[in-house]
DNA sequence: CTGTTAGCGCTTTCAT
DNA sequence: ATGAAAGCGCTAACAG
């Protein structure tokens, strides 16, 4: 067994409440300090934790539920939520919703079952009732990358809207207008890239096809069926814009099993980089979201909660994304694919391509 | 606050004792259960996890030390692990080593520290130091996918040795003589991968040339230097072994960048196929680890080291790992690509290709 | 600044 | 089968 805070008592002759308060940055006289300090090296003393959080309430651990743990993007996020939450002391719960919605609530009980402190949610569907009895528990939620209904939570976001329009416009700059949509209808995240989608096509008096329109979940599968779906139309669209990464991932499968080449029969814009667009021989051009920054800052804001006061405001953090060209769309008036040269990801955010 | 104990107490004027009997299965006249039940459902009981760990010294919490949770293979396996770990009422920590050594046995403290019940590494190394502070707290730890020095730990990997043995196997059988290694030394399990390439090369009387062996950490970037290397040489490899995922992707991005055809030019052959084989034109022939029954198999184990008995013999659980068949080796002798056709996984699977 | 004391919510002897 | 009481290891009043 390991030591506890009496084994301190004895060794010290201290009274545990001295211990205590000095163990939590309390002050203590220097001498008792040291006599402190040289019992817990002794005896390698190390707090309970269970115990300290059955009297303060608090586990320094927070909860993230996350609609898919083996999706890369997914696992990506959470590193660097789990790498700021760390570096403050917290540990990091987690469940996978394998994309299903029953899951995700039955995981936010789990996690508040554990007594989290917090929960980060990156959400399967857009359903706001999975945060009621969150809310119910008073433990703080943030919602990360997929925002969901009602507008009382807090968020942290790319600037969804916008990042679809650049990649709409850059479809439209290059003379295309039978274009394919791939995305899901589950998440207010994807619910805005496909508002860019309509938005776009109004303006440029695009009449919108109902079988150009593909929703689904946000799987690979997915992805690759809506791909599949497409390219057996009569009219076969030129472009497509795929809203998500798994998506990506499909829609390339697809393609690949039936040698169609893209950028040449078909152009590509999507969601979210990654390793995808270094391996491949056409690079995609996609919106980026800066994934550190954004799960840093879930993890902040919800640090935030935590230690502060209940009732303020909900915040809403949104990010820009950055366009990174590839060379997945054709110019339709030139008929020859862009010539951007293959370059590294870093050499493409340097060299200043983002802008348009 | 959500109600206590004690409020089912005053609900049904039943004692403590009888209370938390019912609660953890013990018998109780059916009348009494009945008004516990009730009362549970009135006043939305949920036991405190916390005040249940201080005094059972059990968390129902399970630790996963990985090397790098932002790799999809390590997602995936997590997943399943997790998925397992939940079933059975366990609650997931997780950390993220980042591949550094430090930064895993600082894992390990953390992960004593929060009372875990066990932990399941997949860890940096084969340094098994690590393992020394879990021992000491009397913490069972499984090792997971890489194995570590030393005999006495719970091991669940693939049979590498095997597993790569098939793969040189199929090199050789299609006439390569000058294959290159890139792989990691930093893990038994890539050592015993290693270990069969240097014995299926003297079983052949091919001579060892040190400039086709490339060892660094197992990462995208350095299997992507290390391609770039092999291409510069003299004498050109006709093939390339990678003993790893994240290898394949960077030796991919390699060729790619440098116009480089394959199999054409090089042949591959790799471990773990992942969502990689269904991306890419030409599909690598690798052996593919079971890695559902793996993470089971791990989690498993662990609860049976945190239910039973302390002193019992470490366990090594080893997977055959299966053959997928891809086209990216040619025979040197016909010097053209094996013709299979595009199949998905599944196909290939059921197709028993897999057999030699 | 230090020590005494009373719990946090639950399980677990040990009587009854 | 039930209940009274002790205590897991720690923190937080409060009094000194």
């Amino acid at each position: 067994m390991s030591a506890t805070i009496k084994d301190i008592k004895e060794e010290t002759g201290l009274s545990l409440a001295t211990i205590s308060k000095y163990l939590n940055g309390g002050k203590v006289l220097e001498k008792n300090a040291q006599l402190i300090r040289d019992a817990v090296e002794k005896l390698h003393y190390q707090p309970n934790e269970m115990a300290r959080s059955l009297v303060t309430n608090k586990t320094r651990t927070v909860g993230v539920v996350c609609y898919s743990v083996a999706s890369l993007f997914a696992g990506i996020m959470i590193k660097h939520v789990g790498d700021y939450l760390r570096s403050k002391g917290y540990g990091v719960l987690i469940c996978d919703s394998d994309n299903r919605e029953e899951l995700q609530e039955e995981n936010i009980r789990f996690m508040l079952n554990k007594k989290v402190d917090g929960i980060i949610i990156i959400p399967v569907s857009a359903r706001p009732d999975c945060l009621r009895i969150a809310k119910d528990a008073h433990v703080p939620v943030v919602v990360l990358d997929r925002n969901i209904e009602g507008q009382d939570h807090d968020l942290v976001t790319a600037d969804n809207y916008n990042a679809a329009i650049k990649l709409m416009d850059c479809l439209i700059a290059h003379h295309h207008t039978k274009i394919a949509l791939i995305s899901s209808d589950a998440n207010l995240s994807h619910a805005d890239r496909n508002r860019a989608y309509m938005d776009v096509l109004r303006r440029e008096n695009i009449p919108v096809r109902k079988e150009y329109i593909c929703l689904d979940n946000h799987t690979m599968e997915a992805g690759y069926c809506a791909m599949k779906k497409l390219m057996c139309l009569d009219e076969r669209p030129t472009a497509v814009f795929s809203t998500g990464y798994d998506f990506n991932l499909g829609i390339i499968m697809a393609l690949n099993e039936d040698n169609i080449k893209y950028p040449e029969e078909i152009s590509i814009v999507g969601f979210d980089d990654l390793i995808l667009p270094s391996i491949l021989h056409t690079q995609l051009t996609v919106m980026s979201q800066p994934m550190e920054k954004m799960g840093r800052a879930a993890a902040s804001l919800l640090l935030k909660r935590i230690h502060g006061k209940k009732s303020v405001k909900p915040e809403h953090i949104i990010f820009d994304a950055t366009l990174l060209r590839g060379n997945s769309v054709i110019d339709l008036r030139k008929s020859e694919p862009q010539n951007n040269l293959w370059k590294s990801r870093e050499k493409r955010l340097q060299s200043g391509e983002e802008i348009v």
